[in-house]
RNA sequence: CGGGGUGUAGCGCAGUUUGGUAGCGCGUUUGGUUCGGGACCAAAAGGCCGCGGGUUCAAAUCCCGCCACUCCGACCA
């Protein structure tokens, strides 16, 4: 491919709208084009390296016994109902009618189309396991696409399914899965991903993991223990404190006028967040029903874990009436009202002499403490964890919070879609039972801005040999003399002939605006012929990530080149 | 959905307060001189000033409405 006549225009200026490195570098390098809120025309450097990417996980899929079909991107409102989901899932899912007043949906996400493909023909027990798996477009209407391909609307996806007759076997197959998916992000030059526990959310099931790059612009919240290498999303994070005695003291009423916040009483009382007991208040979103969780001072409330315990949907109280008999900044365990459904977490469990709210504006309580003032049947896990945690699973005190993308996701279903849509096998002794799935996901577009996230510097992109655009570019400067032209002409060619990737700059720009644009499309090994380098009879081979630079003779630069390519492929390809 | 910001040439921006018919840098085209990290000189092309309505002799500018993009938050397989 010849530079001068590619589609996409390189800047020098960065976008107004860019935020993060990935969609800076995509724009300003011409790899594709914002055509509406999340919606982005890839034009042919972005296409040619989300078509590597795609490769690498056919390759992997199909390593795993997968089967590639395509669903459709629109698909009959009723199918959609059949799972539940047509009603329960907002507007991100966009639904439109066809001319004959249908309802239609647009797929952004396929169990429903996995299940009615598979049911249907009755299928015995050895018909299973099996994986079908697509790569397609997707769409998800989402409240706020931001960040170049991070997070977009329209988005391909490598989407896969797997149906089994026992957990037992899901459980085999989802190891494949996990197994394929770290030798899909290594191959991508990323091995640094990560898989971490999980939760489910609307895709129903129990056991389920997600793929992480940890990266400050991430939209997760990741927990890591360093110690035992527990690692978890902050969804769905065990929160551990210990709690040490502190000594019990009378329960008393203390006048705390206009003390609020947290940080008002505890300056007004004197005293630490840790030894305050928290209320924070929920509603339930069909019922508006108050919810009460109390949690110890200085921490905060998980809203995915309270969601999962309560099993429906809340959000934070919007306007605490009167007649609740709640009185907001003054709330306590204490004569609580009877109006909400009232959570202890386990971070006040063995607590004693603690700060709370007397439910009387303006007091709080004074020496108070949970077992002895509080009738707690139960307490739940719902606070967020932090920084230097206990670890759930080694016990140390070291938990870490950073930052990731979540690059892939991989869920035990179990029988949510199955049982709802009637796709069953038939067993030995001829009775019928409910089909065990998985599911396993992976975004192209956001895979390949991840990799950019994490493999630049100040001018581009540094693309992994795998998954690059090309595999070398090549720069004719003076093009304008004869022996130049000649000489890269014939490089080219030959190039090409031996089978490797090459984008051919010969225009007559300057050498800054050439190595620039260069960098900008982040091709791992550079080819520059100059009369400079043709002088000593040399084109000079460079590295994008600097490791390093040489002098290659004019008669065997094509397979010095192609060497280094093939290298640099084996390094990447070769994982475990 | 709530709160901010911005819409003027392909890109980045000024002009809007105080109304007078649009400008700068980059890029593009042409000619010339340069030539290993975004060169220089000269000439040129390129705009329904987001859209609709209003006020006015006159609107990019003032008023009303709408739309889009964007940031923060809510939400999110």
């Amino acid at each position: 491919m010849k530079l001068a006549n590619m589609l996409g225009e390189r800047f020098r200026e960065t976008p107004a709208d860019c935020q993060i490195a990935s969609q800076i570098f995509m724009i300003r390098g011409g790899y594709m084009k914002q055509v509406a809120n999340g919606i982005y025309t890839l034009l042919m450097p972005a296409k040619r390296i989300t078509r590597k990417i795609e490769n690498i996980m056919r390759e992997e899929m199909d390593a795993i016994d997968g089967q590639e079909v395509m669903f459709p991107v629109v698909m009959p409102g009723d199918l959609w109902r059949e799972s539940g989901r047509f009603d329960a899932i907002g507007s991100e899912l966009l639904r439109m009618k066809d001319r004959g007043g249908n309802d239609m949906v647009l797929g952004m996400t396929h169990e429903e189309a996995s299940v009615h493909a598979v049911r249907g023909t009755p299928k015995a027990e050895g018909n299973f396991p099996f994986m079908i798996y697509q790569i397609q477009t997707k769409f998800r209407d989402e409240p706020r696409a931001r960040g170049g391909l991070i997070r977009v609307r329209e988005f391909t996806m490598k989407d896969a399914y797997s149906f089994h007759t026992s957990q037992e076997c899901l459980e085999k197959y989802y190891e494949r899965a996990y197994h394929a998916y770290e030798r899909i992000y290594a191959r991508c030059g990323v091995p640094e991903v990560v898989a971490v526990k999980s939760d489910s959310g609307m895709m129903g099931g129990k056991v389920s993991h997600e793929f992480m790059l940890l990266t400050d612009i991430g939209e997760d919240t990741i927990i890591t223990c360093p110690e035992c290498g527990y690692r978890s999303n902050m969804e769905a994070a065990d929160c551990v404190v210990v709690n040490e005695k502190r000594g019990e003291e009378e329960l008393t009423k203390v006048a705390t006028p206009e003390q609020k916040t947290i940080e008002d009483v505890c300056n007004f009382l004197g005293c630490e967040p840790k030894h305050m007991c928290k209320a924070v208040v929920y509603q339930e979103n069909l019922t508006d029903k108050y919810v009460i969780v109390f949690v110890r001072g200085d921490l905060e409330v998980n809203e995915t874990k309270l969601r999962n315990h309560l099993g429906c949907e809340i959000h934070p109280a919007t306007e605490i009436t009167a007649e609740s008999g709640i009185v907001a900044g003054f709330i306590g365990p204490v004569g609580i009202t009877k109006n909400a459904t009232v959570l202890f977490d386990k971070s006040l469990e063995g607590t004693d002499n603690l700060v709370c709210g007397a439910n009387e504006e303006g007091y709080h309580m004074t020496g108070f403490s949970i077992e002895r003032d509080a009738k707690v049947d139960s307490f739940c896990d719902v606070a967020k964890t932090y920084q230097g945690a206990i670890c759930p699973v080694c016990g140390k005190p070291v938990i870490s919070v950073s930052r990731g993308i979540e690059v892939g996701n991989i869920f035990q279903l179990g029988t949510k879609y199955s049982h709802s849509m009637g796709l069953q096998f038939q067993k030995k002794d001829g009775s019928f039972e409910d089909v065990i799935m998985g599911c396993y996901g992976i975004g192209v577009g956001r895979l390949c801005a991840s990799v950019c996230e994490v493999r630049h510097d100040d001018y581009g992109p540094i693309w992994p040999m795998t998954i690059a655009p090309w595999q070398v570019h090549l720069c004719a400067m003076r093009a304008d003399k004869p022996e130049v032209r000649e000489a890269a002409d014939k490089l080219y060619e030959d190039l090409k002939k031996a089978g490797v990737e090459v984008i051919y700059d010969d225009r007559p720009v300057s050498a800054g605006v050439m190595f620039s644009d260069a960098d900008l499309l982040g091709v791992p090994v550079r080819v520059i012929v100059s009369p400079k380098t043709l002088a000593r009879g040399a084109v000079e081979v460079s590295a994008r990530d600097k490791s390093f630079r040489q002098d290659a003779n004019v008669e065997t630069a094509v397979a010095e080149v192609k060497g280094i390519v093939d290298k640099m492929l084996a390094e990447l390809n070769n994982v475990d």
